[in-house]
DNA sequence: AGTGAAAACCATGCAAT
DNA sequence: ATTGCATGGTTTTCACT
């Protein structure tokens, strides 16, 4: 993982349809050492995968929630990740500290949704009590690491 | 927005690097027609990027901590927004309704790195308050919309 | 809007360094 | 690990439907 790499994440990110020719012009490397270093990239999993970024409104998902969830017992663990999981609406979910055991992000098509969301959360097990901070609006939302320099 | 465009997202949302020839099969069209529909899906503005997803961890970005920031003025404005986008470390932005006014996700390399966060936050004009959470171990994080059925 | 084929372009493998 | 080149596959265009 070095400056080369980082320039090579950099690029991808912003365009992964960038061809290698263009990849290694930007990195100072030929088409096939691009190529080369990407492979291994991909296969350290550093490139977890390639895929396309959708906005949400296209899809209708319009309303955006962090539930803080309380847990009665301990959620730290296997069943309570399968059990969010299995709500497709969950986009994120996070064992935290703090007074809350576990925060997720939800999606929805709308408020009923949500509420909907909301009333299956509390068929997880353990699931004691919920808070839900609802966005009104979204500033951003990038990926990690978005743009950064690569600096040695 | 049909059956046969939520198809082709779901296939490029799970691997952007399938050919159009694959793409095609999967929503039972041809390469061309497949290629086409792509085509106007990103000129829409459906999908907004091709991008590559990289582990945190690869980038040393082992802290994540979601920040609710009070403010004493309101917040809901481009100021806030360019404020926080100039901060790297601050992966996203909402503006919430609740008693917080403002909800980011950070992601810094160490507990440091984010108290430095937390510190730059405090100097974006009109924050009166922060409360972090930190979040002690992701069950996942996923895209919106990620392997729901494509149903009419 | 979709098809099928042609043409331009790119990914991928390889010999050499 | 990188280069330059060859080749096969893919993207992209186009006339036709």
């Amino acid at each position: 993982m070095d400056d080369i790499d980082r320039r090579l994440l950099a690029a991808l990110q912003e365009d992964a349809t960038t061809s290698y020719a263009a990849l290694g012009a930007a990195a100072g490397l030929s088409a096939g050492a691009a190529h080369e270093r990407v492979r291994k990239l991909r296969e350290r999993g550093v490139i977890r995968r390639t895929t396309v970024d959708i906005d949400p409104a296209a899809m209708d998902l319009d309303v955006l929630a962090f539930v803080l969830i309380d847990g009665a017992t301990w959620m730290g663990d296997e069943p309570t990740s399968t059990a969010l999981a299995a709500i497709p609406e969950v986009e994120e979910a996070h064992v935290v500290a703090g007074s809350a055991s576990v925060l997720v992000k939800v999606r929805t098509t709308g408020t009923g949704a949500l509420q909907d969301v909301l009333r299956r959360l509390y068929e997880v097990p353990g699931v004691s009590a919920t808070e839900a901070v609802v966005a009104l609006d979204t500033f951003f939302e990038r990926p990690p690491w978005f743009h950064r320099e690569a600096k040695g």
